[in-house]
DNA sequence: AAAACTATCTTGTCTTAGACAAATCTTTTA
DNA sequence: TAAAAGATTTGTCTAAGACAAGATAGTTTT
C-alpha cells in the first residue's frame, strides 16, 4: 500500500515546516511533489522517507544544502555511520542475546512478558546495573528499530509504558529511610522531547542514591521549567536529552537556561544527544554520558556540602 | 513584568497557527500587534490573553467571525459561562474543603503532602470512590486555575506526575489474582492530547473491574493507534479526551476510528470533552461522563460474552 | 601555529495578497 | 418537519522576495 501526504501530513511527520519544504523545493530541487487539481503539494512515500533521513542528519549537524539533494542510498549511509558509533558498543554474547529477547518482546507487543523478565532482572542484580546494562541499550536498540521503520510507534509507546511501570515499583520498593535526603533534585525534559526513559532511568539512579526528588515529566517548555527551578529550589536540575534532539538545540537551551538559574543549582544533563560533543562544554552544565556516574557525582556532592 | 511574543510563540503557545493569526488580522482587526524594524509582528501579553480566550470559545464551537473581535470581559463572561456547568456540580462542604486543601498543596508544590494524604485517602475510601469523588473533580479544578493563570504548567505537571505516581501505586496493591480477566482493555489518548489523567483514572478504573489492560499513553497518531488495535486485538479500545479538545475534532476522530476498526472492537470514550454534547452520537462509540459507569459497563460486557 | 576578527555564504522564517475548498449557516422547496 | 439548494464563513494554500542569525572561509594578529 503506497500513501500520498500533504505538505501539513510531512510537516506533522517529519518536524520540517512548510515553508522550509517550500523553500528546499526552490532551492534543490527536492521534494518536488506532485500536485492534485488545485496545484497543492502531493508527497509520495518515497519523498517522506528520504525526507526523515535529511531531518535526522540536520539534527545530527549537517547543512541544509548539502544533504537535501543527497540520493537516498547515501543518505542512509552517512544515517547509518552516524549512528553505529553510539549503538554498537561491545557486548558479550549473553547481553546481547537478552537483548534480542526482549526486543522480540516488543516486537509481539507481550508487554506482560517484558514486564516480568525484567522485574527478575532487577530482583537479581539491581536497579542500577540493569538500568544501565539492560534497558539503557535496550532504549538504543528500540530507537534504531523505530527509525528503520521495524517497530511501530505504537510499540514504541507500549515500550515505554512497561518501562516506566517497571522503574516505578522498582523505586516504590527501595527502603523508605532514604527517601528524603539531599539533594533535592528536580528532573525534567525540554520543549518538545518526549521521551520519557531518559529522565526514568536518571530519577531511578536518584532513588537508589536515596535523593530527594521531584520529576517534572516531559516537554516542560523552558520558561515554565525556570519557573519551577525558582520554586522548588532544587540543588540540582536534571535534564534528559534523547538521540532525537539537535546537538546545537540543546547546548542553546542549556545556555540560556544557565543564564536564568540561580548560581547555587547545578545543571546536569544525560540522554544520548549528550554524548555527541557535549560533553566539551563543561562550563554550561555537567554531562553525564552513563547512569552509573550519577551515583559518583552524587557521592561528591555530598561530601562538599 | 510584560512580555513581547513573536507570531511563533503565539502559535506554539496557542495552537493557532501562523497563517491563521495573520488572516483574522487582516479580516477581523484583531490581533494587531506592534511591528519591530523589519516589519515583523511582536504581540504583547494582553493579546496572547486575550487569545487564549478565543482559542478555548473557537474549541467549544463558537465561530472565528463572532468571538475574535470580542472584547476581553465577555470573551471572558463567555467561558466562564460555558465552563461552570461542567466544574460546577454541587458538593457538600467537606468535600469542597477536602480539594480546597488539595489545591493550597499543589500551589504549594508541596508534593509529598499531596501523595500522603492522596494514599491516605485512597486506603481509607477505596480507588474508585477516592477517583471518583476527590481526584476527577480536583482535575477539573486545577485545569480551571491553570486557565486562569492560577496554577502554573510546572505545577500541573507536577500535579499530574503525583497523581501518576499514587494511581500506579493503588493499581499494583489490587490483589494479584484479577489481573489478567478479558475483557482486555487497549487505552490511549488521540493526536495532540497530552493529558494524562484521565487515562490514569480509566486505567484504574479498569483494573480495579479486574480487565487485562494495556496503556498506550498519551499523544497516539490516529494511524499508530489503528495499527496498535489491530496488533493487539483488544475487546474495548477506550479514549480520553480532556476540556482542551475540540468537541468537533474529538467526534471527527471518533468516526475515522470506528470505520477503521474491526467492529467486534467496541470504542469507548470518557473525558471532559465528551460531556458536552458527544453523548448522544452513540452509534460511534460509548461514552462515559462518570467513572463509576465504567465498572457497571464491564459486569454488563462480561454477563454478554 | 593558534586565536581573533571580518567578510561571505547559507538557510530558515517572515512578509504580501489572492484563491479556493470544506464546513457551517440560512433559506427555499417538497 | 425534513431535505435540498444557496450563501457565507473560515482555514489553509499559493507565489517570490527580503532579511537576520548562524556557519564557513579568509585574513590578520598574537
Amino acid at each position: 500500500m503506497t500513501w500520498i501526504h500533504t505538505i501539513s501530513d510531512i510537516e506533522r511527520d517529519t518536524g520540517i515546516a512548510k515553508d522550509r519544504l517550500r523553500v528546499w523545493e526552490r532551492r534543490y530541487g527536492f521534494p518536488e511533489p506532485q500536485r492534485d487539481d488545485t496545484d497543492e503539494r502531493l508527497y509520495d512515500d518515497a519523498q517522506l522517507f528520504r525526507l526523515r533521513l535529511i531531518k535526522r542528519l540536520l539534527d545530527l549537524g549537517e547543512r541544509a544544502g548539502r544533504v537535501v539533494p543527497m540520493a537516498v542510498d547515501e543518505l542512509q549511509r552517512r544515517v547509518d555511520n552516524a549512528v553505529r558509533p553510539l549503538t554498537g558498543r561491545v557486548l558479550d554474547e549473553a547481553s546481547d542475546a537478552l537483548l534480542n529477547d526482549l526486543v522480540v518482546m516488543i516486537k509481539a507487543t507481550d508487554r506482560k512478558a517484558l514486564h516480568g523478565r525484567l522485574m527478575h532482572l532487577i530482583s537479581e542484580r539491581g536497579i542500577s546495573a540493569v538500568i544501565e546494562r539492560v534497558i539503557a541499550p535496550l532504549g538504543a536498540r528500540v530507537g534504531e528499530f523505530w527509525l528503520s521503520g521495524q517497530i511501530a510507534i505504537y510499540q514504541e509507546h507500549l515500550f515505554t509504558a512497561v518501562i516506566r511501570s517497571v522503574l516505578v515499583q522498582a523505586m516504590e520498593q527501595l527502603p523508605l529511610q532514604s527517601a528524603a535526603q539531599p539533594p533535592l533534585v528536580l528532573l525534567a525534559t525540554l520543549g518538545n522531547e518526549r521521551h520519557e526513559i531518559g529522565l526514568l532511568m536518571a530519577e531511578s539512579m536518584f532513588a537508589q542514591a536515596g535523593c530527594d526528588r521531584l520529576s517534572l515529566g516531559t516537554s516542560m517548555p523552558l520558561n515554565e521549567a525556570v519557573a519551577a527551578c525558582l520554586a522548588v529550589k532544587p540543588d540540582i536540575f536534571a535534564l534528559s536529552f534523547s538521540g532525537q534532539n539537535a546537538p546545537r538545540e540543546v547546548l542553546s537551551q542549556l545556555k540560556q537556561l544557565r543564564g536564568m538559574l540561580p548560581p547555587a543549582t547545578e545543571v546536569w544533563v544525560g540522554g544520548s544527544a549528550v554524548a555527541l560533543r557535549l560533553v566539551t562544554d563543561i562550563a554550561v552544565a555537567r554531562a553525564f554520558t552513563s547512569a552509573s556516574d550519577i551515583r559518583s557525582a552524587i557521592d561528591v556532592w555530598r561530601a562538599s556540602h
